[in-house]
DNA sequence: AGCAAGTCGAGACCGAGTCTCATTTGCAGG
DNA sequence: CCTGCAAATGAGACTCGGTCTCGACTTGCT
């Protein structure tokens, strides 16, 4: 998968905060440009880490008072594979329909497109008279390393 | 949907601990009478209230130890829509294969069947290199009456 | 009955996420 | 540049589903 391009949707951002009549603090700049300064999936936890090293003042807070103006922006995709924690995907401007699958084992996660799964999701949505919000598949698996190791649970790869 | 065989569930839940040398306890009992007792969905809280209300000896403690049993066994499905807190169906065994969709603002679940998405979900993860352990398709979506009253968050039907 | 292993309940604890509130900051308008 | 004020901040208390510990009690087997 090629780099993203990151200046674009950092300057995406600040302009849905402005059209939104949000304020562009320094600890906003630190957040987003750790999100986009990246391509790896992250939990909320992690952020704070790496925006900590940026710009050390950034608070849990703010933190997770961001995210969801991230994902409301439709920059980063929120994600929960049930787990107590969620998970978060800056690549999703660049690639906006992908699924993924997570191995339960090693919590491994791969990315996959699928037109024929997106259509049928959708079918089935309107078929029950719901309007689809957002969908996503979550498949529970054991990768193969895990396989031949034989099932031993939350081992590194 | 035809009231299920309740008794039978709950007869091979007796035979799975015994396979596993585990013992039949009160509490147990009580819990497995409270599980299929009901084809209602339920969380772990609301199944600790209710198996009180049989033998209020029952603990927190206990239900949460219970429950993994119940779907190790396999007659009662484990769900996660995302919500903080684990959706328990208790019909499992029953409808081995339904789905479900939620209705993200007022949390009504509505169940459905689909060959042709268990066959694409099967075929994705094979392709991938996973063998599935369990796939769940979560759609995120307004319910009809929501639609209606328009967007209002978290009131009844 | 007697024993060992399994199970129990109470409550401490955990960790992700939310909330409060006193203080600080961005920014518009003068 | 200055000023005023709403928006945003950090520290830390708090919530809540779920887990763990540990001493006491059952269960199942002989
Ligand atoms: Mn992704
Ligand atoms: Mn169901
Ligand atoms: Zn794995
Ligand atoms: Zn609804």
């Amino acid at each position: 998968m090629p780099t993203p391009d990151r200046t674009a949707a950092k300057e995406k951002f600040m302009a849905f905060l402005e059209e939104k009549n949000l304020r562009i603090t320094s600890q906003r700049r630190a957040i987003v440009e750790t999100v986009f300064g990246t391509d790896q999936h992250f939990t909320a936890e992690q952020l704070l880490e790496w925006a900590r090293e940026r710009d050390a003042s950034v608070s849990r807070a703010t933190v997770y008072r961001t995210l969801p103006l991230l994902t409301e922006s439709g920059l980063v995709h929120e994600m929960d594979f049930g787990k107590d924690y969620k998970i978060y995907d800056p690549n999703y401007a660049d690639h906006p329909n992908h699924n993924h699958i997570i191995c339960d084992d090693c919590d491994k996660i791969v990315e996959f497109e699928s037109d024929k799964l997106d259509a049928l999701e959708t079918e089935i949505s309107s078929k029950l008279g719901f309007s689809v919000k957002s969908q996503q598949l979550r498949i529970n698996a054991s990768c193969e390393e895990m396989k031949k190791l034989g099932a031993c649970k939350n081992k590194d790869h």
